[in-house]
DNA sequence: TTGATTGCAAATATTTTGCAGGCAT
DNA sequence: ATGCCTGCAAAATATTTGCAATCAA
């Protein structure tokens, strides 16, 4: 179930050194279940409607550690790039509903080689990529189909 | 040379209503020669060695319309998304060094019908896509094994 | 001539930092 | 008990807007 996702990022966390507190919990919980990416002023609103004391600034510090620890990605987009989304476990890629931000991961093929023999041609070391795709997920399709 | 590039940007501007003035002349000439990402202080300072006149203001004001004429496009990178770049022609995608901005275009191999077929998996439509790899350039390399 | 464009100052928006008190370990 | 973490306020950063003067068309 979905909160052993939770469990394994908060066991994570403290391995870190990271103590973990009821704001911690919080915001663990909300990313560690989204299917959507997730903003920080979005995390703040759905931490506040469970403990009403969590700060915006605990959420960006937060973020930040989750961030540092491998959990979540900060994701990229033409219209914004302040979203995060849970890491994949291997080398998957996203692809992101640009109207409501549901995201899911898709096999990479493995398009290293491909990628290394294109540096080499400009004499670079390639050392990472980025490859996302950008569409409507089935609801949105709907929603703008009626609208 | 690479003042025809020039020319057909601000005959293009021109076309889209915008008047030329001297700053627009200034920012087109380093945006439309510069081989490297550029973000609106790096232009400013460039644009300010020309003529110290030039505001910071003007010169995102220009960027904005320049972008919107598909001049150029924003550059998203790990580290920040502030930078431009001119916009290639055709389907191609970006090769950038992460050390000194410089980048290239590569011929996107049309990769369309997978992604399609990725999208459609999940029940989306992909309406769009981005490719982009990170290494270190020629130069570049050089330096890193120096220090 | 006319209204788009400029540069300045000020406003916004987003993210980060300083600090005193609180809490996990 | 120790020192990391929190929340507040304030600072820093990046970008946008209001406005009077200027200049391209």
């Amino acid at each position: 179930m979905k909160d052993q996702k939770k469990q394994n990022w908060l066991t994570q966390l403290q391995d870190q050194g990271y103590r973990i507190t009821d704001p911690m919990k919080v915001i663990v919980d909300i990313l560690s279940k989204s299917d959507h990416l997730l903003n920080p002023t979005e995390v703040y609103f759905q931490a506040k409607n469970i403990n009403p004391k969590i700060g915006l600034v605990t959420v960006y510090r937060t973020i930040e550690k989750m961030e540092q620890s491998g959990l979540i990605d900060r994701v990229h987009m033409p219209d914004g790039c302040q979203s995060f989304f849970q890491s994949s476990d291997g080398h998957q890629h996203l692809l992101i509903c640009t109207h409501c931000g549901r995201a899911e991961y898709f096999e990479g093929e493995d398009l290293n080689q491909f990628f290394q023999k294109i540096g080499e041609r400009f004499g670079y070391h390639v050392r990472d990529h980025w490859l996302q795709l950008f569409g409507l997920c089935a609801k949105c399709k709907k929603i703008e189909l009626e609208s």
